[in-house]
DNA sequence: GTGAAAGCGCTAACAA
DNA sequence: TTGTTAGCGCTTTCAC
């Protein structure tokens, strides 16, 4: 049985059938090769038409010489949290001008998941990889590089594993978003953020001293608390600052969720206008509230828009060292972070 | 030349040689058929193990019998929009229960994105659509049916076209909504919504007005605005609503990006308090302001739920007639639309 | 400019 | 239980 097929498509063969050209000429036409006579072009395509035929991109990378699939894999977070939906939607916009399309995977901030997806990412031969890592070691990819697969890292660097990577200014924002509280009479502030496993949490947190110790405040434990994972033990925490003999007068709160809890707390106890707040990461509705909230934010466009252009430039065959981008992040004073001590 | 490929990954032929068995050997290790001597089996994986050998998904999907990619695709309005995140995540998890991969595009409500990532995803030989619909005539899908392409439509109808499809019940839960303010006394309520090109729109709509007849209020014209795409035209609607000598005591904004409008508008003319809101859509800081914005919101998990139940009856051969399920809401009261005539 | 033949990496069919 | 051969739908090579 040599063209009785039982599948529903039709395949380039069927069309240089019924055009009456052979399957390379078929492929040119396909293809856009300009040095097809016009007459079999316009045979082929009315021969296409006619029979529905789509092409079978996936067989068609089979063969190429460069094996390209014309596909990239984006390991996220979460791509239900606004972060990485938004660096989703940057890199399918930057990718889909050229013709690849995108596969995305989210992680929950679990190892295993990551190297899971990028099992499968790699089984389906996507062309590269943009991952904001969860893991601590990535030594195991040390394996994939060899096999070409360019990889770019973003909002948080690899461990253990060089490899090209885009973030945002983490400790130096931080600095700056302290210092603007620091600025307005502030000296007791009280700082929240992610685990210190993570890295954003821990440059953040950096920072935050950093600015601390160039204005000689002597840092506070009390003030101090690392983790999110259980809202109902921060909240707990947050309410408990608020009772403290010296209570802080100011926090920053350097991660949006946690931002938000700081924000209900503060709402609970009518305290969102006696305590100043900033914020890092974007907030929907930072402008909605009263105040509003004074937020640092990463610029989630230009750091999709370096990552990809290094992971295009790795495609195309660039083979100069890992690079490592730091972009500037946005700070947006709205109220929350202008009040005085 | 036969073996010296000039590839990098290994192949199926490299581990089978290595292994010193056949590559049909390989690959049924490699799919897990239960049949092969456990002594091969050590062997093929030790082999897997030292090439680090990697099978190709899509070069397998090729010659399968059935020709399936474990792929689908996925087409959203935005997916930097919640929704459309939700959207995504709920699929995401559903799909890879099953070891699918998802494609995914976002529209942005232009119908020839809509018929191009289709024909992309067609490319890409996926074994299903789900689809939030952006075009107004869905009869070009007619071919691809026939083809034997599942699809389901979600969030709106198709046109002209029979499917699978899983909507919210929204004119139900607007007339809901709208009764709702109705017995807290008002009888001057504003009708804030998406443009009537848009089927929730359109049901959201009908809703409003199903409940304002039901209750023998007349439509009152100056009350009512369609369209978002120009927010400061929006703006300047909802602050003339409230310069009106019969100025509306209540508002119904059936669409997420309106109700922010809305609340901005009445936070910037401190009638938050005064003027009664209910919201279709959620919002990720209803609670966080003051008064919390009472919301119907849709059952996203639940919606995705039913339509990759639907896809993957189809994609294991279900012949039945296409099915619509209307997918109840969710109403949180949070105080806004509690606020009495 | 065009086409025949080979082959990409895998699975299916069938023989051993 | 195992292996050989053919072939999925396309691109590549190379001869015409």
């Amino acid at each position: 049985m040599k063209s009785a097929t039982n599948r529903v498509r039709p395949t380039i063969r069927e069309v240089a059938a019924l055009s009456g050209t052979s399957i390379k000429t078929v492929s040119r036409v396909i293809n856009g090769v300009s040095t097809v006579d016009p007459k079999l072009v316009k045979k082929v395509e009315s021969a296409i038409k006619k029979l529905n035929y789509r092409p079978n991109a996936t067989a068609g990378s089979l063969r190429r010489v460069n094996g390209r699939t014309n596909t990239i894999g984006i390991l996220l977070k979460d791509i239900a949290n606004p972060f990485s939906s938004e660096l989703y939607r940057a890199f399918e916009n930057l990718a889909r001008a050229k013709g690849i399309d995108v596969f995305a995977g989210s992680m929950d901030e679990q190892p295993e998941r990551e190297a899971e997806l990028i099992a499968t990412f790699i089984a389906r031969r996507v062309d590269g990889l943009i991952i904001v890592p969860t893991t601590s070691d990535h030594a195991y990819l040390e394996t994939e590089r060899k096999s070409g697969m360019p990889m770019v890292f973003i909002d948080r660097p690899a461990n253990n594993f060089i490899a090209d990577t885009v973030i945002a200014t983490n400790r130096k924002s931080a600095k700056g978003a302290t210092e603007h509280l620091i600025s307005h009479g502030h000296t007791k502030i009280a700082y929240l953020g992610d685990s210190q496993e993570i890295y954003t949490a821990v440059e953040r947190f950096a920072g935050y001293k950093d600015a601390l110790k160039s204005a000689g405040i002597k840092l506070d434990k009390q003030y101090i608390h690392h983790g999110i994972e259980n809202t109902i033990e921060l909240q707990d925490f947050i309410q408990g600052l608020f009772k403290l003999k010296d209570r802080p007068t100011a926090i920053f709160s350097s991660q949006n969720f946690v931002t938000i809890e700081v924000v209900r707390a503060l709402r609970a106890a009518k305290l969102e206008k006696s305590i100043a707040l900033v914020g890092f990461d974007d907030l929907a509705f930072a402008d909605l509230v009263n105040p509003g909230i004074t937020l640092v934010t990463q610029d989630i466009s230009t750091m999709a828009q370096i990552a990809s252009e290094l992971l295009f430039a790795r495609l195309s065959g660039k083979k100069t060292p890992a690079e490592t981008h730091e972009i500037d992040t946005i700070f947006t004073q709205r109220g929350s972070g202008e009040i005085s001590a």
